[in-house]
DNA sequence: GACTTCTTTCACAAACTTTTGAAAATTCAA
DNA sequence: TTGAATTTTCAAAAGTTTGTGAAAGAAGTC
């Protein structure tokens, strides 16, 4: 398989399981080119590579960015910004674990919470249905919220541990 | 707080949730609904419950099954069929991460395998900068695959060891 | 076999999301 | 300042997904 032929491929792969994983398509796209490419890019390129517009570009480089997973490089003498990609991709599964976490998991613990304590009759079947559901879930909530806070942790003290030894 | 109110918050909390994880909207609030109701419920009252129309409750009850989330009830003697959701929170985990597995993790692999042959001068930045991160990419889908598949084992012999107690 | 009750399908409408490209804003150098 | 290069914003267009309700289908009962 030529080199151009496994890029477009690979693109594009990347792209439909960004989707599926309601992270828009050309979000991904442009993480999956940032990946591949050994120098960063400027939005120019990327525009090119992709044939997407300057505005798309330029809110999905963004949103990477705000995730953590892209990062702006300044080139001395160069006015145009580029950009490139983490490309350790488990430092990347981290920044994402930790930015869904943040999304997702932390707003509904926070409404599980509240739930907790429902008024009424411990007897009234509705009533100890519903404590049960939620307090099985809330636990569930928890042990995950645990989980992803030790894996995450574990990359970070990998960085301290790494910065470390630089220095020593 | 009162049970219907909670009930409520509940439902649609589930919901948006449901929304950011790319599963729809309506078919993340039949799972809350069922999952905090002690008996099963018909059709008819899905659609009153949560104010949809029938194609729609139809539609999402079928992929809840799909999905093995939810089970069709026949109750001897009733013409109509009733719904009911799995109520452990773990067994409904590992559902999921079965099902995403096979509709995200699976076919990723199988292209990532196809990609490792890239032609082409070992020396070329860009195709070792390609290789490198699909090699990447690809050590890590296969931990993650395995993983998951640990997870999803360990829950079926949980299922099977739970069975040999009910027989012994 | 006609009637009743319930389920499934499907074309279309409504709602939502993404992309575009042109215009406005910013940045920097002369 | 002015102006050239670049980035950012935004309203409208295009595309996608979801929900509706009416009609067709199935299954059971008289």
């Amino acid at each position: 398989m030529k080199l151009a032929e496994a890029k477009a491929q690979f693109i594009q792969t990347w792209g439909s399981l960004g989707a599926q994983w309601g992270i828009n398509r050309t979000m991904a796209q442009i993480h999956a080119l940032l990946l591949i490419m050994p120098d960063p890019l400027s939005a120019d390129e990327i525009m090119q590579e992709l044939n997407i517009s300057r505005g798309n570009t330029n809110m999905n480089v963004r949103e990477l960015i705000n995730w953590g997973l892209v990062e702006r490089i300044l080139v001395p003498g160069e006015r145009r910004e580029f950009f490139s990609a983490e490309k350790d991709i488990w430092k990347v599964a981290t920044y994402i674990a930790k930015e869904r976490k943040k999304r997702e998991l932390d707003p509904i613990m926070k409404v599980l919470n509240q739930l907790q304590d429902v008024e009424g009759e411990a007897k009234d079947k509705y009533v100890k249905s519903f404590k049960d559901s939620i307090q099985n879930i809330n636990k569930f909530a928890h042990h995950t919220d645990k989980t992803i806070n030790s894996f995450v942790k574990s990359e970070e003290s990998w960085f301290y541990s790494t910065l470390l030894k630089i220095f020593k």
